[in-house]
DNA sequence: CTGAATCCATCGGGATACTG
DNA sequence: CAGTATCCCGATGGATTCAG
């Protein structure tokens, strides 16, 4: 039998920030990640769609994270070979199951987001 | 009646980048965080007891990330004056209700981290 | 044992300009 | 319309040293 179940690999450093846990945390915790998953999870977008919707963002980083996500294979980018052309972003079905998890962080945070800042503000 | 329900707030920039959600990803999405939070949730822990656990980790960090969950109210620090001191770091009962949600993610990622790993695999 | 202080390398990310 | 390329700055975080 496999008794290697625990411990898949040597884990040679940082042993529970190199898990999965904490690897899709730094993963999302970027500025727009969760900003896109959140949009492309309401329905499909194109380029300067979501360029207009999430207010500050440059196109720099909206491709940067848009190539990010499709890497990882979250989010898939459909070319139309239109003139000019259009292209349209949307969520994999692999990306649409990270909805739950990220709605259930979504709960907690507005249920305790002020609680946080009240904690904060009373350290002064 | 209410109108303005979709749109509590101005909202002046980064839109949703500003809400609670991507607040709270930011917030738990850095280096330290979520490893301190998991290993504080199975019991209370020592400084050095920490310091040890984490393989990585420098002391400065260490200390920075505690403070900061601190400050936020989601860890607990309490000073024994002994000698020498000892220090015990725990979770509040706020910090402890992030476990439920956290427990969420971690469910994600060991079920999909693999995936994403060989989509991204998969682009060379 | 439990930190604080300082220095320094890396990196995320904004501004701007250019392109097919 | 949908990007790419370059420059640049502030934040993150590691290494090291000092201290109660």
């Amino acid at each position: 039998m496999v008794l290697e179940h625990e411990l898949p690999r040597p884990v040679p450093s940082d042993e529970l920030a190199g898990c999965p846990v904490g690897k899709l945390m730094r993963r999302v915790g970027d500025k727009w990640t969760l900003v896109l998953i959140v949009l492309l999870g309401g329905r499909a977008h194109r380029y300067n769609e979501l360029h207009r919707s999430i207010e500050g963002i440059s196109r720099r980083m909206l491709t940067r994270t848009l190539r990010g996500l499709e890497a990882d294979g979250l989010v898939r980018r459909e070319v139309h070979p239109t003139l000019p052309p259009t292209v349209e972003y949307s969520l994999t079905p692999l990306g649409r199951t990270l909805l739950v998890p990220v709605s259930a962080m979504a709960e907690w945070a507005v249920l305790h987001d002020a609680e946080m800042t009240r904690a904060r503000a009373a350290q002064l």
